[in-house]
DNA sequence: AAATGGCAACTGGTCAGACCACTTTATGAA
DNA sequence: TTCATAAAGTGGTCTGACCAGTTGCCATTT
């Protein structure tokens, strides 16, 4: 039958990358040089670079100029990454983009919260948000965190509970303790504060309009001060693509 | 310090991504041609297609010989589930809760898309919105799809336009054809229509808050509309999880 | 007018051979 | 022995050619 004529790069990928795993190659090891791999597979070395390129894609090897390529460290986290993840990590950018999605959803659990608790949610907010106020800064992210995901769970939309931890675990692959950095400072915790104190108020009145503008005004003034604090401490960092390489010798 | 001399290929790898992220690419959509691209960068087609396999490594990207590479979706993956997609297929309540979110996230769509969209943008927009127009309601289903996707890309933000996607992947895999089902009774199309222009007319004016208001009550009412049309036909289904859609008329 | 078939003109897939840039090693002079 | 240097080996890049699917256009046929 067809079988779809699977590109040679394709399989020669998965050779290799099946000689590494069968074949006894440890991690660090050196595997085969490219022009010795497109003799003994019987292709051209374009297509055996291809196929590395995929490997290095795929986290599989490393490689070196002047040295070869390298079967590399395998780690089997279990925190594996998503496409989704692997797509945004590293981008700059993208942390703005997912604070203004936030901004809205986060917005919207609060009004939803404001709207639906139950005595239970209301009991788990209200000991989150004692929790909050008495402790030091160096807890206090995951305490924040707790709050927030009580106020989320009490919207009882179990999508809207996922979504917002996805692009949480975004937001946290995209840029270690950012909101981190921003607790010490205290201008801003005082903020940070008062604008938690809008929100548990309101939820616990049950005034889903107000809860959510300050919930939404809460997300978006972290993102504004994060914004500020970049570009006070590192004026544009914009890895842009590097030039090619430039002759300079001569 | 050095920087290490960054290979081509490499920095062309992570140009193309963020071609994707920052031109809110969106998924299934074609990235240029690898000559193209060559071009556009100035660099050989090789390291293009190097700088490809390596994305398609990552899983960013799926390449089809003769028509070109496309941006991956995030979703489907057989084994690897996304985290979103755990729990809820089969929970016909989960429909109202993906409904609920996306109300909020078209909102805002909307209202980025008053803020930020480009000529090009307009253009695409109106071009999307006119080919809804005139049309019978069975093609309707894509090309309404097709007026939303041109919007939330508008929005440039990458994030927005992925998790819009994941949600209406979603959608569709809880309840298929319930939105077509929905398009063909007279009146509901009238409003639908309605709302359409409104959402259309407020992001070419350039009305943010217009377009968002617009656009959350467009899903609120096509989400209101389902929860009546469903009452009347399968009359209390609620929180029971519903396999597959088992669809008899009578 | 509609269906058919075939010919461009795209697109990606593969190959060959040439250089360039970097590392390691062997070489040979001090 | 030491050390600079050449040589050899490795990955990095470019060029240009050709093969192989896909798609749309258009004349032909029905």
């Amino acid at each position: 039958m067809n079988q779809k004529s699977v590109p040679v790069a394709k399989a020669i990928a998965d050779r290799i990358e099946r000689l590494i795993l069968d074949g006894g190659l440890a991690p660090e090891e050196k595997i085969p040089s490219e022009r010795q791999l497109a003799l003994r597979m019987g292709v051209s070395r374009s297509i055996v670079r291809e196929a590395l390129h995929e490997l290095h894609g795929r986290g599989v090897i490393e490689t070196q100029h002047g040295r070869g390529s390298f079967v590399a460290h395998i780690v089997p986290e279990p925190g594996m990454e998503t496409p989704l993840m692997r797509l945004f990590t590293g981008h700059t950018r993208t942390l703005y983009d997912l604070l203004e999605v936030r901004e809205q959803l986060e917005g919207q659990a609060a009004r939803l919260a404001a709207q639906r608790a139950t005595s239970r949610d209301r009991h788990r907010i209200t000991k989150a948000y004692d929790a909050m106020q008495a402790a030091d800064p160096l807890t206090n992210a995951g305490l924040d965190h707790a709050f927030h995901l009580a106020i989320v769970e009490a919207s009882h939309n179990p999508v809207l509970v996922h979504v917002l931890d996805s692009l949480k675990s975004l937001m946290l692959m995209t840029v270690q303790a950012s909101v981190t950095n921003l607790s010490p400072r205290e201008p801003f915790k005082k903020q940070i504060d008062q604008h938690h104190r809008k929100i548990y108020q309101a939820i616990m009145k049950g005034q889903p309009q107000a809860a959510q503008r300050a919930a939404t005004a809460h997300v978006r003034h972290v993102s504004e001060s994060m914004r500020e604090i970049e570009e006070n401490e590192h004026p544009i960092i914009r890895s842009g693509p590097v030039s090619r390489h430039s002759h300079q010798n001569g």
